[in-house]
RNA sequence: GGAGAGGUGGCCGAGCGGUCGAAGGCGCGCGCUUGGAAAGCGCGUAUGCCCGAAAGGGCAUCGCAGGUUCAAAUCCUGUCCUCUCCGCCA
């Protein structure tokens, strides 16, 4: 969400900005309801302002004067009401568009109209070339024993999988080494609720329009709100401070959330269909920085959460490249992203491993979240975000990547500290 | 799941339906005092919105949403959350 005075200010740069990620967005029409909103606002404090100050005399009149001011009185009443009532509709249809309202993205971030327009800003290593014929992950989770697709869709449906075995402990090292990393440059871990109110999702920028993707539970009793899984732990860590003013002096807050992700994937059916690519529940580390509004910071955020994504890719060595997102793939709310794509062998192509996102204040200001600077102004804070490791997807390319003639597994050794010191995990068939 | 208690400012804690954004205390900030500090004293200390160049003025907010009333922190209803006890349970 962007502030309405500097949207009344700089029309222009909203209609810039919305045109570059190719979203309609009408913004006359939410400076003519603001227009009027101020108006109504106006004609109703006016009101309500001598009802208030008439009301407090009223007590001490007597007689005719007292029924006078009653009447009066009531003619304000009613004078309020109208003034409120009028302006409900026009708060509303502000609100809804605010919160469609696009964030203008970042001079830097490349135009074209989708993901074919984005632009390799740097790559880190090759993709391998095998003097066997290479196997796929799923082929390679076979052979180990390490995965079952079959009983876990007649479990759960399509796009699950059971990791089984030492795969399962793979995933895991490939997690507890993420959290090691990430708790080396300075994060926080910590482990989130997956179940939210919706207002998080919103805060966040997910809804509206995310709601499809989203897994919902819904609530029998209550009439209020239903609660929705989250589909990254962005989600609760982003809104753990809602509402919040925080002390400049405990900024930046750099958290990481693990947790599982759970993605309806609507929508994409026979897309990705094979394998761990794109599944409806899957487990992630997530960075999120929270700071003050201050745009050199931001980008030196940015920069940051972007190179520990690159270390983790590098220890668990990994061809990849990294990517800025064009103007009309980045989405809403985001000022910039960054997607880091590892090399899928299988795919034969770099796949998206990680995203890496800042929003200025558009995510604080849904979700009220604010801080005191050192001159006791109130602002609200910059928020970013990137992934740290997202499993199963990573194991993809891991598999691929390190897999040998043999159908083992060479392990990275950054990994083998949690694989029992394991350099190789061999086929059983 | 059953029974009960409660939600007020950064914190604690008052609050006859009107003059209550809200006593008092703590904390915090500034100043006085001091060789320095403590104590003491004085002043200040919420957020959003509207009008205004500013100074300043106005409106709203006492978990949330409705209702009664000319007027609600105060009365009524619903709801969410917290706590205590019982039951159940990973």
């Amino acid at each position: 969400m962007l502030d309405l005075a500097a949207i009344r200010e700089n029309p222009d740069a909203i209609r810039e900005g919305a045109r570059r990620k190719r979203i309609a967005f009408d913004v006359d029409r939410l400076l003519a309801l603001d227009e009027d909103r101020r108006r109504l606002i106006r004609l109703q404090e006016e009101a309500r302002a001598e009802q208030k100050a008439l009301g407090r005399q009223v007590k001490d009149l007597q007689g005719d004067a007292q029924q006078l001011a009653l009447t009066r009185l009531k003619v304000l009443k009613d004078d309020v009401l109208r003034h409120t009532d009028a302006l409900a509709p026009v708060q509303a249809e502000i609100d809804a568009l605010l919160l469609a309202c696009p964030n203008p993205p970042d001079p830097d971030v490349p135009d074209g109209d989708d993901d074919k327009a984005n632009v390799e800003v740097r790559r880190h290593g090759e993709p391998p070339t095998f003097d066997f014929e290479p196997l796929d992950h799923v082929e390679l989770l076979r052979r180990l024993d390490g995965v079952d697709i079959e009983r876990a869709g007649r479990l759960a449906g399509s796009r699950s999988y059971v990791l089984k075995g030492e795969a399962a402990f793979l995933e895991q090292a490939v997690l507890r080494l993420a959290m090691d990393v990430i708790r080396d440059r300075g994060f926080t871990l910590l482990t989130v609720p997956v179940v939210v109110k919706e207002w998080a999702l919103r805060g966040t920028a997910y809804f509206p329009g995310a709601e499809e993707q989203t897994y919902k539970i819904a609530n029998p009793t209550a009439e209020d709100e239903d609660s929705w899984l989250v589909g990254t732990s962005e989600v609760s860590v982003t809104a753990l401070h809602a509402g919040e003013i925080l002390d400049v002096k405990d900024l930046p807050l750099r958290y990481a959330g693990w947790s599982p992700c759970f993605r309806r994937e609507a929508g994409t059916y026979g897309k990705d269909t094979r394998g761990l690519y794109r599944v409806h529940q899957f487990n992630k580390v997530e960075q999120v920085v929270i700071d003050v509004a201050d745009e050199q910071k931001t980008l030196d955020h940015h920069a940051a959460i972007v190179a520990n994504a690159e270390h983790m890719l590098q220890l668990l060595e990994l061809p990849y490249r990294v990517m800025a997102t064009a103007s009309g793939d980045i989405g809403r709310a985001a000022t910039f992203k960054y997607d880091l794509e590892a090399w899928m062998p299988s795919r034969g192509a770099y796949g998206e491993t990680h995203t890496a996102s800042r929003f200025r204040d558009y995510q604080a200001r849904r979700m009220d979240l604010r801080y005191r600077d050192e001159d006791g102004r109130v602002r609200h804070c910059y928020t970013l975000n990137n992934t740290v490791i997202a499993t199963p997807r990573v194991l993809i390319a891991l598999l691929e990547v390190h897999q040998q003639k043999d159908g083992s597994i060479r392990i990275p050794a950054a990994l083998r500290p949690h694989l029992g010191g394991r350099e190789v995990l061999e086929p059983k068939s």
